[in-house]
DNA sequence: GATGAATGAGGATTCATTCAT
DNA sequence: TATGAATGAATCCTCATTCAT
């Protein structure tokens, strides 16, 4: 009985039964996905080029996956995970307690860091290429990380009213990706200036919200 | 530029009525194409989608367009153009003698207007879907707007060094394009907020620089 | 213009603007079509396997044919045309005057000789592999078949009420598909004879019916 | 034939035990196949859905069956063993002394009951979607039953010559197909006049043959 | 015996582009 | 010039079948 094999080997409760090899496979699959996403952008991406990046046959991809839409959302999911295991606990409540620019280096640095060692985490966690046409496959990770900024603007701007938390929270995030590419496209050199310019445009607009308190 | 190339060879009435035709052709296939690309995207618009659109056969568009690359070339030139017989000239030496809160309405707000009346502006001016790789059919509007930002800039802030200019101008532009996303992408009784808050941000970026004077 | 081109040369209504060398295809594409549908059915004859056997490339098909089963549809049609402009109009009222035997004799031997000629046509009149699920595609010839059915019927069997007439006409066209298959499948020397028991088993269920009049 | 084989070569207790287990295999994917048959036809049935139908993977089903084909063949074999078993019984020579009418309800009702017990039957009954092409799926349960009708039929109509019989028997098959695919097609309610009517057609097409005896 | 992984050719369909009329 | 026809490689995806574990 499958069920009982895999349940000695592993812990976690999905229901699905793989092999080891699969696991692999999906790996194997996800991160050629991440070359591909980053080589050609998303839609510039087939299933094909995938599957050849993996070094397996097409076949092999559509027993993993059963579009390329469930891809991205495997890899958005995937990094996303890998950004909680990584850096995501280093945020602590005991970073509200910091002054403004502490946090936005506890934030950004490694986020940024993070978005330089995974390029496919920034392709995914743009919006989609037509505004107002939400795509599952880009939302996930998306939404993900806007909620986790609501989250730490919320507790840091206490004083501010939901809604307008809502809306800075859009900007901040917006500004954030924004910059975040700027960085990625900066030649080496200016990297840093541009990390710091971009650290500046959040501070100036956040400092006064903090201020009202 | 097709008029350069056309005025140089020919200058009879003949030719130029048939230029004429031609120029309705082009102006009609470019209106197709800045609807095909608001709907599904640059990549997502197909040649014969934009031909079918403007009514005309796909042998038609290739005696005006080379490729899919050139007409959205040509319909960034057009939107500049337009852009600029429209609302360029409304900025004059003058607004750099302004406050910066009355030159960001002064520049914005035409700004915001034209992406709202030309929503393919915004997708053109987008940088590509591949953060790095630089497709010209998008370079052209991005790198235009950018210049003038950045003569912008210099003139209002005579104290910074060039290389910090172009730094600022890049974050400033990217700054816009991001904010310029959420507005279009708000709902109507949002979009106000968000424009107040893509001004707060540059605002509160630029202030400071402005003191150095 | 071209509907002024078109206008001039042919009578046709049909908004379609298609130039003379799309109609040839068009009718050497559904020839095709006929072809490699009788060799491998319907479910077995693949887009690509028709554009070859009509000696043009998939995306020439389709610039025709939205899809496989707008193929079928179309060449369904096509055959009924011809059924009804070759052997249809023979069937006159003056046909119902005539004893059973007759009646027979000249609705089915056209009818056999057509299918002869046109072995696609009974691919296509046939109901779909799975019953109960009922595919455009084979439909509308099996309609319409069944409707002339009916009304020959309700024609010479004036006493009998509505919803028999429906149940004989499917009686008496499925028993008719089953014995062309028979006839078609029959070697050569067979062929009469079959062709005489069909008729039987349609004389003999029929003609107690006539007599009730 | 797996019995013959499995039987030759071991007649001990464990090997028995393994072969029951592998009977259960193969009836439980020969039921998984009649229903996805039923659902989606032969050609639409492909051998993963009956796998998974199943509950197996598609290499178990390999172990049993050489290929697609194949299943449908056993799966023949199994409904015919099934009617046999059943209802095959039920007809004995003493019937050949019935007065047709009696005859033909005591070989139809049970069949047309069976058909409905078994749909699959119906499908794998029919001749292979491509006429004259005889696929070997479908021809052992077509040629058994086949045969049976001719049996019943030379015994019945002992003054009719063989070459007759043969072709009579095809045609009541033919029609017995035609008229049961009607049967279950049609809704509930007609169902029992649409069985009427199939063994009227088949009474007065036979009727004749009986009485020249 | 059973599993799930692997295959790769083939399916329908699209699309940027070229050609004949 | 304008048209619609033509192309063929590429797209996503499926499937019968085989293989490794």
């Amino acid at each position: 009985m499958p069920e009982a094999k895999n349940g000695s080997e592993s812990g976690t409760a999905k229901p699905r039964r793989r092999q080891a090899r699969g696991e692999r496979r999906i790996a194997q699959l996800l991160e050629a996905a991440a070359n591909v996403f980053c080589t050609t952008g998303y839609s510039g991406a087939s299933t094909n080029s995938i599957a050849r990046e993996a070094g397996v046959s097409p076949g092999t991809l559509y027993q993993f996956f059963p579009n390329k839409e469930a891809i991205a959302v495997e890899l958005g999911d995937h990094l996303l995970t890998r950004w909680r295991a990584t850096y995501g606990q280093a945020f602590t409540p005991a970073h509200l307690e910091l002054p403004l620019d502490q946090l936005l280096d506890a934030v950004l640095d490694p986020l940024i860091q993070f978005n330089f060692e995974n390029p496919a985490f920034g392709v995914l966690m743009h919006g989609p290429d037509i505004p107002g046409q939400v795509t599952r496959e880009h939302d996930a990770l998306h939404s993900s990380m806007l909620t986790r900024v609501e989250e730490v603007l919320a507790g840091y701007l206490p004083a501010t009213p939901e809604p307008d938390i809502t809306r800075v929270a859009h900007t901040v995030f917006a500004v954030f990706k924004a910059g975040m590419d700027l960085i990625l496209a900066a030649e080496p050199a200016e990297r840093d200036a541009y990390t710091t310019e971009l650290k500046a445009v959040l501070f100036r607009y956040l400092d006064p919200l903090v201020g009202d308190c």
